[in-house]
DNA sequence: TAATCTACCGACCAATCGGTCGGGTTTTTT
DNA sequence: AAAAAACCCGACCGATTGGTCGGTAGATTA
């Protein structure tokens, strides 16, 4: 039933997966209910059962799903062979992109992060490494290689890579989560093109400033 | 029963806000229970409804006095005679201080910037920003002064102030609220003093970087 | 064609949810 | 001392929760 490819896993699978990801990013966990997902998705809340056994398990695959999809959009499109700053500054573009395409995304992302759904329900640190921290893992790691790359050719200055990430992160993911706050910052639809082009340049500048070595 | 005081406001429910805080900032609206409330806090389930008509209006209470808490702080310690890069600065310094006074409190601010309950639960956008919105407002106020007064003196480079904001706070708000997820990029806990002390100068770096005027 | 498998459903379950109600006890006010 | 108000409780409510089970229609395989 569950396979590793991306594409064309099932059609009914996807949709339910379309749907839950919309509820959980909107409601959290705890707050989504099965039966209101059945009832979008088309189907009897039973049904649900035949295609995840649980509802954790549901969430797992979402996350899994999309920590899967933003893996390969990044992996599959950042030029590996480029400089420090051409890796870093595709990475973003890629990363904003992903959460520009659906307004659910960084919602659920952060909530993931934040959230200890998955500890509550019983699932181990290394089950939960397993489903999606592994895609997570990836990513960070891809980035923090630029940034050493970057930090070993002399054209980045020098920094703590750890609080760089999280300030780089929290400045993306909660942009795109921030709701009623974010439209009254930026005074517009956070995902407007045109603020998500600015969006971009915002937190590309702030890694220039932030990395660059100065004069 | 209300009451503007900050400080003694009633003993018994300032206990159950206490625990409402953690328990909603653990599990969200949603997920958090009114009978293991009750439990923590050492009462009957019905007797929290003589202190708080409803589930609703206990989170609100607990935000509104989150949001004064932080806007007091603020208010009656920052030197608004001081220049602007003082301000700023000391503005962050609370900010992240009061952050790291209790673990929960990230986490619940991020929430109640992302999740939706209110609406949820029909209350009117004028009746939310009436009972937390106006505290919020004015320290996202105080901060937007600082940064315009600095730019108006010549001292700040021009910049998109609300996305600059959003930086700022998904930044630091996020560093706090992201448990494991930071833990691993720290390598340590977030809330050690040591830790914290690091964080304060990470972001104030990245103001620094991001406002000075360079030559 | 017979057997198997996939997808789906309605009926049902125990548990928990937020919330109500009537009454008892203690403290404060008059 | 009497009245009122504040505080707290157990019993109870309808609704909803995630989840189970037996069964059926249709496609697939042997």
């Amino acid at each position: 039933m569950r396979e590793a490819a991306v594409v064309a896993r099932h059609p009914t699978q996807d949709r339910i997966l379309d749907e839950a990801e919309r509820l959980f990013a909107h409601h959290g966990f705890a707050g989504a209910s099965l039966q209101e997902l059945a009832e979008r998705v088309g189907l009897s809340k039973s049904s649900l059962f035949h295609h995840f056994p649980t509802k954790i398990e549901l969430y797992a695959a979402v996350l899994e799903r999309l920590f899967e999809h933003l893996w390969i959009s990044i992996e599959s499109r950042v030029d590996r062979q480029a400089g420090p700053w051409t890796r870093v500054g595709q990475t973003i573009d890629l990363l904003i992109d992903f959460l520009a395409e659906r307004p659910t995304t960084a919602k659920l992302l952060l909530r993931s992060m934040i959230e200890r759904d998955f500890e509550d329900a019983g699932l181990t640190p290394e089950e939960l490494r397993e489903r999606h921290g592994q895609y997570l893992a990836r990513i960070i790691q891809f980035f923090i290689q630029a940034l050493q790359d970057g930090t070993n050719a002399g054209v980045f200055r020098p920094q703590h890579i750890g609080h760089f990430i999280q300030s780089v992160v929290g400045a993306t993911l909660f942009h795109f989560a921030s709701g009623n706050f974010g439209e009254e910052m930026i005074d517009g639809d956070l995902y407007a093109p045109k603020n998500v082009a600015a969006r971009k340049e915002e937190v590309k500048n702030f890694i220039r400033l932030g990395l660059e070595e100065r004069k």
